[in-house]
Parts: C-alpha cells; structure tokens; sequence
DNA sequence: AAGTTTATCGAACGAACGTTCGATCTTCTC
DNA sequence: GAGAAGATCGAACGTTCGTTCGATAAACTT
C-alpha cells in the first residue's frame, strides 16, 4: 500500500510546499520527486493530455505500472505538481514581503517574486499556467483556493496603491490585477533565459511599466549591473525572432 | 471528392479572412461555417485534446463520418480555426489603422481593436491563445506568419511611440509588446462580460495603464458612456469572485 | 428522366490511452 | 536468516481515439 493519503492530508496542512514530512521515507519520496520533475519537463514540453504515463514512465526510467506506486492518477499527478508549485509561489511572495509596508514597493517585491520564481521554475509554472482547467473536482477546487490567496494578496496591494496614490483615478482594480497577472502569466510562451534579458531586468521594466506606463520617467532602475549597460539597443535578432510567442 | 485543396490555396492568397470564393458552393461553405462554429465553442469549452471528433459531430448533428467531408483531418479543423480569426484579427487592426498616423493613437486603436474583436468571438479568440502548440507543421508556420506580422504591427507602433515619448527611458520595446499581448491574451481567463465592465471601458484601462502606468493620470477618459459613471465603486461581489482566472 | 456529382452515414480498423492484476524482486525488521 | 513490507514490472483489460471504407441518399446537370 503506497501513502498517498497520507501525503494529501500532510500537503493540506504543511504550508511550506515542499511536503518535507517526519514519517515519510525518504527512499520514496527521493523517487517521487524525481518523477514529479520529469512529469513536468514533459507535460510542460507536449501539454497535460498528450503527455502519457506511458511516455512520463519511459522518460523517468520507471515501468508504466511502476508509476501507480506514486500516483493513484495521472490527473493526481498533475495536481501534486500544481499544488506544490502554487504553494511555492504563495509562500515564497508571504515570505518576501514580510516587513514591507508601502505599496508601492510591495508592487515591486511581488513581480521581482514572481519572475525570480518563473525564472527557476519555468517548466513548472508554465505547466500551472496553461493547465489550469486540467483538473476537475477537489484538485481543482484545492489548487483554486492558493490561487485565490494569490489574487487576493496582489489586489490587496493594487487596492492600497491606487488609494494612496491615484485616489482619484478610475482604474478597476480588478482589471488592474488581470493586466499585471496576464504580463506574468504570459511570460512562459515568449521569454527565453539565453536569448532575453536576465530576469531582473524583465521584472523591473514590468513594475515600471505597471506603475508609470511607457511615456513617464521609471520608479525603479532598470539595469541589474549584471552584464553591461542596458541602454544600447536592443539584440539584433529580436526583431525577426520574436513573434506573438516561442517555437 | 471535396474541395479542401481549393479552399486551402484560396484560403492562403485572401486577405480577408472570411475565405469567400467566386466558385465554392453556398450550401457547402454554410455547413462548414456551421461545423466550424460548434467546433470552435466545443474547443473552447474542453480543450482541444479532449474535443473528439465524435463529440463535435454530435454538437453540429452530423454524423462522425459526415465530419471527413468537410475536414480532411482533426487538425485541419483546427487549422481553419485558427487561421481565420488570425486573418480576422490582423486584417481588422490593419483596416483601423488607417489614416491614423501618431503612434499614441495607433496604440489606442490596436487595443481597441484587440479588446472589440475579443468580446465579440471569445470563443475563437479563446481557441487561438490556448491552441498556440496544438498545431504541427506548416499549419502551424502557416499561422506563425500571421501571428509574426500582427507582433511587428504592434511593435513598430511601441517602436515609434517610445522614440517620440521617451527616447531616453530603457525600455525594452519588445518586453513591452509581449507585456501588452500578456494582457491582452489573459484576457479570455477572467473575463465575463455579463459580470464585468464593457470592452471598451476594458479597453481604456489597458491604454490608460499601458501609456501612464497606474500612478500617473490617464490620457484617455476611461467612461464609455454606456451604463452610469464609472468612478462608482467596483461591483460588490467582484472581491471574492475573481480568483487568477475564471470558473 | 438519366446520369453524374455531392453529401451523408453505419460500421469497422488499428492504435493509443489510463488503469489493474498478480507475480517477482528488494529492503527492512527482529 | 526468516518473514513482512515495500518496490517494481510484464501483461493484459476495457475504452476511446482519429480515420477509412463502402453503400445509400440527395442535389445538380443536361
């Protein structure tokens, strides 16, 4: 008998994400995990349903039936991957804006949180991001509700900015808060980590962008002092290699 | 033998998107409209993957066979799809574009026209943002180009409009074309038009926060005129009902 | 009205899918 | 080192999938 019921109920109290857990073995959940990367790498590469246990089991190295050892479901896997990944970004944002009070640089923590996040996990994001309607029911209805906690947490901070610096504008805050989710969601289908600028720079330019828009002077330096100035022009190739998205 | 190869070449050489022909039935082209409607909101409904053909032929109410008359494979359903509101999408901006020439108004346009077509073919523009990767081969190159020229429209009118009102800012012009088409193409995720605001209210935000970001004022009046003011509050039960996306 | 093309459909095919079962092998416990 | 528990796997089951085939019905042509 495998213990994945086990390992639900821990995953719903333990709010660190990353399901550490005091009586599991860590044999298994070393494997577990090994597949849970793999299953991402592949479901992000072909998309959820094209993406077979039979193909997620070759790729990991494991037999087809090896993989219900871990998994009472394929779509339970795709919620394990789901789950810790937006637990990861909820708690990574909470963890970061600890002691931040002003808005305006809250907004500035939580893009710099969430592209920082992108940047190391762009497959797992990407795989949260385009399969949200993926899963039905409870796994559903549970990854909802971080992802509620997400939205909340960002237009709380839209809210008290738009209070305390544009009382008087009549910007839907909602709307506000799906622009800014539609630019960090959308990352996935263009940006390249070898070929676009490195994700600090991308981070800042959005908060720029977010809080002044393309015709007034930056809040924030955009440059990272990272890898030379950022004033000269932009790469040659972008041009004619960047269409609506990648591939 | 049915006229896929016909519609195909015609299909590549009109602009208009609407692939009416000289010589092609009226009663064949209806029905495939038709087919191709209901295809298009089943997809939107479930995923292309798990749209089968059976399931689209019992929508349209024909029979599973009866769907090969019409399309030589599943993809090139999809294809059709696709490559129709692309041309719908590209061919509309183009023809609104016309006579305007200051980049600030291109861009208030090119959301405008975005934002308009969206509202009103949510469906198919839903097929499109979702179904980037759903096809294959040249039917994908084949939309590629479209989406390609609709990116370089879009971008020459940042290019310009940053080089006329902020030579001096370092802003990544094609980072701010895909944070634009990232607002844009999230939009089918959230939006609801019976719950939130009109498109074009939808749409001068976008510009609004686009040019002068949320802190400055906005260059655009937002209120569409259409329903009561919009320095209202926003719709009560907006708080606790948008979570990062809809359902 | 005959003949030709177009439209439609029931039935079937082969492949791929998620999942299960029983047996085998490994690791841990005492 | 015997026995229990955990881990792994080949083989198979039942379903669903996209697509094809041959026959029939409807619509056009002359």
């Amino acid at each position: 008998m495998n213990r994945q019921g086990i390992e639900r109920s821990f995953a719903s109290e333990n709010q660190t994400g990353t399901l550490v857990s005091n009586e599991t073995k860590p044999r298994y959940d070393e494997k577990l995990n090994r597949i849970l990367a793999v299953a991402t790498t592949e479901i992000a590469r072909v998309g959820y349903d094209k993406a077979s246990m039979r193909l997620v089991s070759k790729a990991a190295g494991v037999s087809l039936a090896g993989m219900y050892h871990y998994f009472d479901s394929k779509q339970r896997m795709l919620f394990l991957i789901q789950f810790r990944t937006f637990n990861a970004l909820l708690n990574g944002l909470l963890e970061q804006l600890q002691g931040v009070d002003d808005p305006l640089e809250q907004l500035q923590v939580m893009v710099r949180a969430h592209v920082g996040y992108f940047a190391n996990n762009m497959e797992a994001v990407k795989v949260c991001s385009h399969e949200l309607e993926s899963l039905t029911g409870d796994a559903y209805e549970q990854t909802l509700r971080i992802r509620t906690q997400y939205y909340e947490l960002t237009r709380g901070i839209i809210d008290r900015l738009l209070e305390q610096h544009a009382p008087s504008s009549s910007f839907d805050p909602h709307v506000a808060t799906m622009c800014l989710f539609g630019t960090l969601n959308w990352l996935y289908r263009w940006y390249h980590p070898k070929r676009d600028r490195s994700p600090t720079v991308i981070a800042n330019q959005i908060v720029n962008q977010c809080l002044s828009g393309l015709l007034h002077a930056p809040v924030v330096p955009i440059n990272d002092n990272r890898g030379g100035t950022l004033t000269s022009t932009i790469a040659p190739a972008a041009r004619n290699m960047h269409p609506m998205d990648e591939d």
